[in-house]
Parts: structure tokens; C-alpha cells; sequence
RNA sequence: GCCGGAGUCGUCUAGUGGCAAUGACAGGAGACUGUAAAUCUCCCCCUUUUUAGGUUCGUAGGUUCGAGUCCUACCUCCGGCA
């Protein structure tokens, strides 16, 4: 059934949901029934070496299912919002054009719309001195350039982050959002707050016995505690850590609030997207199955 | 048993006798189209919609116009001596 139109007609499967959900788990398990591929819509997952502290797929699930979204950058590398959606536009459509399912699977709710939502980012990104120089003006500064150049300021005017961007991408209007294409399936994954927490506390010991911290160690030796991949959410703390101001017990507790914060602020972000279609891990897996089933796959 | 020191919002913490009382963490609600596991905003003793009202600083009294702050007793905890 690959035909041109068949490879057009193909879904593309979105799954969302907070950290520790079982997002992943489900993606390869409904990959291998449906016959799909995995795309992972995850910041922290893009970048090689750290695997562990950022819960990437575990070799076995690489063995079982293709992932994409990899390992895509150094750890001292930048990228972007922007370069995910590239990234992933090219992906979807090789992977469509191998008469397989694209499955776009992840917690980084920016990513995930850039790709739904057909997010323009026009113009190119800036060189990082002039990001570098804007960062270091103050709140006030940046406030009057603004209004002396009619940049518009954004909602959340005091967030230094959000003015720089939109001085330096103030001549590209880029806030134009499409509506969900048919043919995509967007499915969100609830999770009881207790059972989450559960979830998130057993994962976080794990990481812990499978060695986060010498991960860490390497990683900080060989690219500084600075760099853009260890803003993930366990390397500050196991830095504390390592610095004697934390006992092993306290790091893992930290750890735990961090990611259950985490959790919360995706959960603030997808709770507003009405597109998604929100399961249990269960429920979501059949609903995906059945939505699937009627597509000429087989 | 005696001598010191301490008891403040879930936790830690600030508090010259004079506005429910500082800061941090945790918690809650949100924002977010180029760092997003980032960053930022608001709420956070109780009631009500409020610039309103009520009840608070271990307990019970007292001094004072006024007490978290001073005095007395008691309770609890931590040091030192026994």
C-alpha cells in the first residue's frame, strides 16, 4: 500500500505526557505492534553522553524499535527549538516515506508544538555575543530599548529570557500557529499524582544505582558543569553532591521535588492544548491500536 | 536535681515593646514560538470579593495605652554539672 498517497495519508502518533509517565514505554511497545519508528521530542535527550540522568530509551528499546532525537549534539552544543522542528520535519517525512509510522514521543512540550503547530522560526538564530550582551543590560535596559526600537515587550515582561528573544527576533513575526493537522493523533498520558510520584522516586534510585553520578563526573571533567546538557535536572544537584554539601540521601530527595516540579509545569502546559486526547497508559495503547488499525498499513 | 541556651506560618529562619510578623525551601495557580529538565509571574494563618474582618509567635498568668519582644510560673528540647 505505499503508494504516494498511501505515504501522505500516514499519521503521525503524538504521544505527550509528564516525566515518568511511561511515555517511552508505550512508544515502543505500540511502535513494534503498528510497525512505527520513535522520534523523541526531549531536550535533554538530543545530547550525547548522558544518558542515564536524562532517562533516555535503554539500549534494548533502541534493539527493538528505530529512535530518532538521539544523541543529536555535544554536550557544549546549542540547539534549538528551531533545530528540533527541522529535525523533525525531515525525520517524519523519511520515516513516512519508508511506509512506516512516525511516533513523536516526549515531555518537552515547546518541541512537540514547534512540530503540531507548524511554529514559524524565521530569520536565523543570532550569534551569541549579541545574545550575550542583551542578557548582560538590565530588566530596565532591555525595557527601554524596547520601546525606543517599538519592539513589542512580552506578556511576561520580566523574564529577562523572553525580551532578549524578542529583541533579536523582533523583524521575523513568528507567532502564527496552524491548527492540528488531520491526519496527526495527539494522545496525552494522566497519571495519578501519587502513583506518579511512586513512579519518579523508583526511576531516581535507579539512576542512582546505574551510576548518574560517575555519568556526571565524566561528563563535568570533560565539558564543564556549565554546559548546556548538564542543566538537566539531576546534574545540579549530584554537583552539590560531589561538593560534600548534600548527603546521598538529601541529593536523591531533591532530585525527586525537581523532576515532580518538572512534572507539574508540563502538565501546565499540555492541560491547555485541547487537541489532546488524554488515557491511561492502558487506555491510551488501545485507542492508539484502534485509531491505527484503520489506516492502510498492512 | 542544679546551672546555662532555646521554643515563631508544613520545614528552616528574621524579628530596637508599636501595622499577621523577615527571608529561604516545600506546596498551589499560571505564563512561555529559537537555552524549555530552562526562565519568569502570582498565591501561600483563617474567613470574605476587598485597600475589610478574625485568630496568632510552647502553655498560663502579669507589667504596659500597646507584648513575638519585658516579668513570673509551668511544659518541652538541647548543652554543662550531677
Amino acid at each position: 500500500m505505499a503508494t504516494t498517497d498511501g505515504v501522505a495519508n500516514i499519521p503521525l502518533v503524538v504521544i505527550v505526557g509528564p516525566t515518568a509517565s511511561g511515555k517511552s514505554g508505550l512508544a515502543v511497545r505500540l511502535a513494534k505492534q503498528v510497525g512505527g519508528e520513535i522520534i523523541s521530542a526531549d531536550s535533554r535527550s538530543v545530547y550525547r553522553g548522558l544518558s542515564i540522568g536524562t532517562a533516555k530509551a535503554s539500549p534494548e528499546d533502541l534493539r527493538k524499535v528505530p529512535h530518532w532525537g538521539i544523541d543529536l549534539v555535544e554536550p557544549d552544543e546549542r540547539f534549538s527549538a528551531a533545530d528540533f522542528q527541522k529535525y523533525a520535519f525531515g525525520k517524519i517525512a523519511e520515516i513516512r516515506s519508508r511506509g512506516k509510522i512516525p511516533i513523536l514521543a516526549g515531555g518537552t512540550g515547546l518541541y512537540i508544538d514547534s512540530v503540531i503547530y507548524n511554529f514559524s522560526f524565521s530569520g536565523k538564530d543570532v550569534d551569541f555575543e549579541t545574545r550575550e550582551f542583551l542578557t548582560n543590560q538590565s530588566i530596565d535596559w532591555l525595557h527601554t530599548y524596547c520601546y525606543k526600537h517599538h519592539i513589542k515587550l512580552p506578556e511576561n515582561h520580566l523574564n529577562k529570557r523572553y525580551v532578549v528573544n524578542n529583541i533579536i527576533h523582533a523583524n521575523s513575526s513568528n507567532s502564527i500557529r496552524e491548527s492540528k493537522p488531520d491526519n496527526t493523533i495527539v494522545v496525552g498520558i494522566i497519571t495519578e499524582n501519587s502513583n506518579l510520584e511512586y513512579k519518579i522516586n523508583t526511576r531516581i534510585d535507579q539512576m542512582f544505582a546505574n551510576g548518574v553520578v560517575e555519568e556526571a563526573e565524566m561528563m563535568a571533567k570533560a565539558y564543564g558543569w556549565g554546559c548546556e546538557a548538564m542543566t538537566g535536572n539531576v546534574y545540579r544537584i549530584i554537583r552539590r553532591y560531589l561538593a560534600d554539601e548534600l548527603d546521598l540521601d538529601e541529593a536523591k530527595r531533591l532530585c525527586v521535588v525537581k523532576d515532580k516540579q518538572l512534572a507539574k509545569r508540563q502538565m501546565t502546559w499540555f492541560k491547555r492544548n485541547r487537541d489532546i486526547k488524554w488515557f491511561d497508559l492502558e487506555g491510551a495503547y488501545t485507542f492508539l491500536v484502534h485509531e491505527l488499525g484503520v489506516t492502510p498499513k498492512k
